[in-house]
DNA sequence: AGCACGCCGACT
DNA sequence: GTCGGCGTGCTC
């Protein structure tokens, strides 16, 4: 009986698909192994086996798989029932999820190569212009790639000329996959055998006598070897004899020296083997400590809830270490902008290289390493600290996962499918390893302090701060009564001023808050009111005074600086609202004798962007460092006594649902940076508005009372934790047909949900790339059965797409929403 | 998602 | 009269 294998491949199709495999290769795949398929007409995709079997398909001829990549499983059985579950869940295809999960490097796909048939006559006038450009260009390399075609011609469709070419036989193709993954080696070089012993040596030295470079590495060689007697690394041996490789090579080519190849990791902890203690935990942190462990043996996730700076880093540090003596794995999850390496360095202080870091700045490379290190339970992947995608990894035996900043945003994936939150997707994994979850915050989400109420988590609180600091004293400042009085210096108040002059007296650093980015958001003409607008998308172009340009955030399309008005001509342009380029230059001229830094999306790029503001902020190079979000997180200024908040009305009247309780963590998280030695930390907050209940909540630090009103706020209009909602989002270039697709899409939703259907509706910023965008948001009560309704949507969905007229409308499904 | 097949406007 | 636009349908 013949064999086959399901598999699922990396494409947003439902199906999995069966190909036929010989009995020497059913013998040899496992589920969770990779092999390379050939799909459609003629691209080869990486698949992963699902099932072995022997059940032919009916209805279609199984094609046979191109080759197998891998010997052992690649992909855990846990991690393929986790994938099954986010799919489920967050309605994408398990494909999606299979796409989203592996390291890039190991999801190889073909690639055409177009390769000049050698024998063919040609006669070159019947050849037309492009085609003779193709044909040229093959005569001086002799394979090309489709890419480097459409740049020859300047044309992106290139595949009719290919065609004509392969029918007038000038070319042939060919499909090539290659492994992306290339192990690092690193070139050692011993002594040959011959030329160990010391007389052998002085033979060899005494044959060198007239070749005195090469006679400096053998010796060199011979005294590294001396210590060691194992090969020495060639770029030791370069640095220690002061040669190039050149005269190692002739060496080698000699057969005086012996040259091997071993297999290193790229990431590695350079610390060495002496670990810091663990400092011991204050009685606070130890009570807390306590009612985790206490939580955790009824089987409970826990939420630790404890003050800005109040050491909950120790307590993990503490837990970790308790479940890696009993030989389990354990993960800790940060948001991206929080992996900073204070953090990991912290870590590695405590667990050497028994951590192993996981984020999108590492690059594809470095993620096959830490995965295959998970996936071998080795022991310098026992404790992986990553960003959200890390619960990817095909961890063996789980122990423990801790999401830290638990609150975060943006553990929610917004693109591309799976749109999943990192934070629940954590507790289901946690769940098919049966391992112990800890959520962490100083800020809870509204959602997680519910289940806390509701006894669904446990809890475990620290009141205090580490070291007993005080908490800041928070104030804030009226700008709206300021402005009326022409107190203002541009976007500082008098206030705030006064309180940087005496940080900078006293020797100490400020952070400013401006959750904006760029100069100033837009530019405007004070004659006519025209503001230039991106041609693709419908938001205004964004000022950019580095770059003298004005950037679309959506699309990056960016215009060079306008002197003009170009809808009237004139020349008063003016900008309006502000960024952190300006609070910035605003600075300079305010504070001439302070350094300013800055830190945003813009400064920050690069693999060190970050840690470069962040070490010149340490060492106090810098005085006043102004940023945005990325301030808030994971990072700990000794020195830093003041925080101002340069506007926290942008934050309060954001348009959604969750614009309060954000405005409260975010506040109340940058107020924790000041402070953090023995003096008590003074913060400043500008408002318009600085009667808001939320300001209020910040300044007295009152999470309790936020979350009772927010609780019942999100109660009241059918928001989560008591509901749930899925964001449905259409997205078409035709700006009708779009509308009268969401309106049937909407009609057909309201016949079994009423009106817990809402919209259809136009988002903030309705075209993006020339489509156009509508959302409808349908909330789903305690009452109905989030599979059910799921379920539904799907049927609705095929109706939908049955109507040929709406075929071609994007659905993009967001499952609990933020 | 890609990618091929198939039917209509603007150029030689 | 061709070239090339993108609507439609399929992929084991």
């Amino acid at each position: 009986m013949p064999y086959f294998i399901n598999v699922i491949l990396p494409i947003p199709l439902e199906k999995q698909f069966t190909y036929s495999i010989s009995n020497a290769e059913a013998d040899l795949l496992k589920p969770g192994m990779r092999v390379a398929v050939p799909f459609g007409k003629s691209k080869i995709y990486t698949g992963l086996v699902v099932t072995v079997h022997q059940t032919p398909p009916t209805v279609y001829e199984a094609k046979e798989i191109d080759q197998i990549l891998d010997d052992t499983p690649l992909v855990t059985a846990i991690q393929l029932q986790f994938w099954e579950w986010l799919a489920q869940y967050y309605m994408c295809t398990v494909g999606e999820v299979f796409r989203a999960a592996v390291p890039g490097a190991l999801l190889l796909e073909s690639e055409t190569l177009i390769l000049r048939n050698q024998k063919a006559i040609i006669d070159e006038n019947e050849l037309k212009d492009e085609e003779y450009l193709v044909f040229e260009a093959l005569q001086h390399q002799p394979i090309l790639r489709v890419r480097e075609i459409s740049d020859i011609l300047d044309k992106k469709n290139v595949i009719p000329i290919l065609n004509r070419l392969l029918l007038k036989d000038i070319i042939f193709l060919k499909e090539e996959v290659y492994e992306q993954y290339k192990p690092k080696l690193v070139r050692y070089v011993q002594l040959g055998k011959d030329h160990r012993s010391e007389e052998n040596l002085e033979a060899l030295l005494t044959s060198l006598s007239r070749a005195p470079k090469q006679s400096q590495v053998v010796l060199s060689l011979f005294q590294l070897q001396a210590a060691t007697k194992k090969p020495v690394k060639v770029s030791d041996l370069e640095k220690s004899s002061n040669t190039s490789s050149a005269i190692i090579k002739t060496l080698i080519d000699k057969g005086i020296l012996e040259e091997q190849f071993v297999r290193t990791d790229r990431v590695v902890f350079e610390g060495g083997e002496d670990y810091e203690a663990l400092k011991s935990l204050n009685e606070y942190q130890q009570s807390a400590l306590g009612e985790i462990n206490n939580a955790f043996s009824m089987g409970k996730v826990t939420l630790l809830h404890g003050v800005t700076s109040s050491g909950k880093t120790e307590v993990y540090v503490k837990l970790i270490e308790d479940f890696i003596a009993k030989g389990k794995q354990a993960l800790y999850l940060l948001p991206e902008i929080a992996l900073t390496t204070q953090l990991i360095s912290r870590l590695q202080a405590y667990f050497g290289n028994k951590v192993a870091v996981y984020h999108s700045k590492y690059t594809v490379q470095e993620r096959v390493e830490v995965w295959n290190n998970v996936l071998g339970s080795k022991p310098k992947a026992q404790i992986v600290i990553g960003a959200r995608s890390a619960l990817f990894l095909p961890f063996q035996n789980l122990g423990l996962i801790i999401v830290d900043e638990e609150h975060e945003s943006s553990f929610k994936q917004y693109d591309p499918a799976p749109r999943y939150h990192a934070r629940d997707a954590a507790i289901v994994l946690g769940n098919l390893h049966g391992s112990k979850v800890l959520l962490g915050s100083a800020t809870p989400s509204v959602e997680s302090y519910y289940n806390v109420k509701t006894s669904k988590y446990g809890y475990a609180q620290i009141l205090r701060r580490y070291g007993d600091v005080l908490m800041p004293d928070i104030e804030l400042v009226d700008i709206r009564e300021q402005s009326r009085k022409k107190r203002m210096k541009g976007h500082f108040s008098e206030r705030l001023m006064e309180e940087i002059s005496e940080t900078l007296e006293n020797g100490e650093q400020v952070i400013l808050f401006q959750n904006r980015r760029g100069y100033a958001p837009i530019m405007e003409c004070t004659s006519c009111g025209h503001t230039p607008q991106c041609p693709n998308c419908d938001v205004s172009l964004t000022y950019h005074q580095l770059r003298k340009q004005l950037r679309c955030h959506y699309c990056s399309h960016h215009i060079a600086l306008q002197t003009s008005c170009q809808a009237c001509g004139s020349a008063t342009l003016d900008t309006k609202g502000f960024g952190t380029e300006q609070v910035e230059q605003e600075l300079q001229t305010l504070f001439p004798k302070a350094k300013v830094g800055r830190m945003d999306l813009d400064t920050t790029r690069g693999k060190y962007g970050y840690e470069k503001i962040i070490t010149a902020f340490e060492q106090q190079e810098i005085d006043i460092l102004v940023g945005t979000q990325m301030l808030t997180k994971g990072l700990d200024f000794r020195n830093v006594n003041l925080v101002g908040i340069m506007n926290a009305d942008t934050l309060l009247n954001f348009p959604d649902y969750r614009a309060h309780e954000r405005s409260f963590q975010l506040l109340t998280q940058v107020a924790g940076r000041a402070g953090r030695t023995q003096k008590r930390g003074k913060v400043i907050i500008q408002s318009y508005n600085p009667e808001h209940r939320i300001l209020q909540q910040v300044t007295t630090n009152d999470y309790i009372e936020m979350f009772n009103e927010q609780l019942y706020e999100r109660e009241q209009f059918k928001y989560p934790p008591n509901n749930k909602i899925i964001k449905i989002t259409f997205k078409h270039k035709d700006y009708n047909k779009l509308n009268e697709a969401t309106d049937w899409f909407a009609k057909s939703l309201k016949i079994g949900f009423g009106k817990m259907v809402l919209g259809p509706e136009y988002p903030p910023v309705a075209r993006i790339r020339n489509q156009y965008l509508k959302n409808i948001l349908l909330k789903i009560g305690k009452d109905h059965s989030l599979v059910k309704t799921k379920n539904n949507i799907k049927k609705i969905e095929k109706s939908f797409n049955a109507i040929s007229y709406y075929r071609g409308v994007r659905i993009i499904y967001n499952v609990d929403h933020i």
